[in-house]
DNA sequence: CTCGATAGTATAACGCGATATATATCGCGA
DNA sequence: TCGCGATATATATCGCGTTATACTATCGAG
C-alpha cells in the first residue's frame, strides 16, 4: 500500500461521499434498464424515461406546453423536447391546435398513449412499483422521502455554492 | 383531471417508485456537475466520474488491470477502459511494463496523477465531503449504508429479478 | 502441436442527464 | 409601427452509464 500522499483511509471515507453521485447514477440506470428489458419484452419501444411524461399528460388532464411538463417533472427543457419528439414518432402523444402562443406546443397523450398506460397499470407497473418497494424497504424506511428532501434542499442552495461555502469556512 | 382510465391517485402512488431510477440518476448527474464546475475552475481537466479510478489506483498501491479496476469499484468495464485512456491523455496515469498475460493492461498513476491526488485532498476533497454529508444528514442518518445496502441486494437478485417474481406472483 | 473455448480489452452504439446556443415568437416602449 | 429584450422550443454537444460485439491472447484437450 502507497502511503506516499497521506493516509489511504482519509481517502476513503472522503471518497464515499465524494463517488456518491456516480454510485446514484449507476444505480438509477440500473433501474431504468430492467425497466427498459422488460419493456422491449412485452414489445413495447418505448423507454423508461419517457413514462413519467405520459403519466405527467394523463394526471394533467388535459394538452401541457413543454415547459410545463419539465417544470412538473423536474427534467430540463431539451429533455422533455427529445422525449416529446419520440412519443409523438411512437404516436403516444400528440400536438394539440396551437393556442394564442405561437412559440409553445400543446401536448397532449394520444388515445393509443392512453391504451399503453391503461395496460401498463393493470400489471406492470405495479409490479415494478413492489419490486422497487421491497429493494428500498429492506435498507430502512421513508427513502422516498428523504430523496424528496434532498432535492428540496438541493433547490434551495446547489451543491456548487455548499462546495464554495465549505472551501470559505476551511479558509477562515 | 381526465378520471377515464383509473385513479390519478394509484398512478402517482405507483409512479413514485417507478420514477425512481430517473430521479436517481438527476441527483447524481447534479452532484458531478456541481464537483466538475469547482474542478474546472481550478484548471483542472479531469472529469468527476475519473477521480473514483485514481483513488483506486492510489489506494492500491500498485498497477491494476482495466477489468479488477472495474470489479474494485463496480463500473463496467467498457467504461473503465474509456476513462483509463482519457486519464492516459492527461498523463494522470501510465501503463506499466506488460506482465506474463498480454491481454491485460496494467495501469499505475503517475506522478502527475499522484501531485493531483495531493492537491485535491488537501482541501477540496474535504470540502465537497462536508458539503454532501450535510445535504445528506440532514434528511436522516446513514444514507451510504443504504446506498451499501441497496447495492448488495442487487447484486444477489437483479432488479429484472425482482419485477419478474412480482408479476409471476400477481399471477398466481 | 494444433484447435476450440475462454478471458481481457477496446470499440461502437445507445439512453438520458446536463449546458450552451440558435431561432422564432411575443410583448412592450419609443 | 418599429424595434428590442424576453420567452418557448429545438438542436448541438458533451459526460458517463449501459450492452453488444470484435479482436487478440491464453489455456486446455486431443
Amino acid at each position: 500500500m502507497n502511503l506516499s500522499i497521506e493516509s489511504p483511509r482519509d481517502l476513503i471515507a472522503t471518497l464515499g461521499y465524494l463517488c456518491l453521485g456516480s454510485r446514484l447514477k449507476r444505480l438509477g440506470e440500473r433501474m431504468q434498464t430492467s425497466v427498459a428489458q422488460h419493456l422491449g419484452a412485452r414489445g413495447h419501444e418505448v423507454q423508461p424515461a419517457q413514462l413519467p411524461l405520459l403519466w405527467a399528460l394523463q394526471e394533467h388532464g388535459g394538452a401541457m406546453t413543454i415547459g410545463a411538463l419539465g417544470e412538473r417533472l423536474g427534467i430540463s427543457q431539451p429533455g422533455v423536447s427529445r422525449a416529446i419528439a419520440s412519443l409523438e414518432g411512437q404516436g403516444l402523444v400528440r400536438p394539440t391546435r396551437a393556442g394564442k402562443d405561437r412559440r409553445q406546443r400543446q401536448i397532449a397523450i394520444s388515445p393509443a398513449g392512453e391504451a399503453l398506460m391503461a395496460d401498463l397499470s393493470a400489471r406492470f407497473f405495479p409490479a415494478v412499483q413492489r419490486a422497487v418497494e421491497q429493494l428500498c424497504l429492506a435498507a430502512g424506511p421513508d427513502l422516498l422521502a428523504r430523496i424528496d428532501r434532498i432535492e428540496d434542499d438541493l433547490a434551495d442552495a446547489p451543491l456548487e455554492a455548499r462546495i464554495a461555502a465549505q472551501l470559505a469556512k476551511a479558509d477562515a
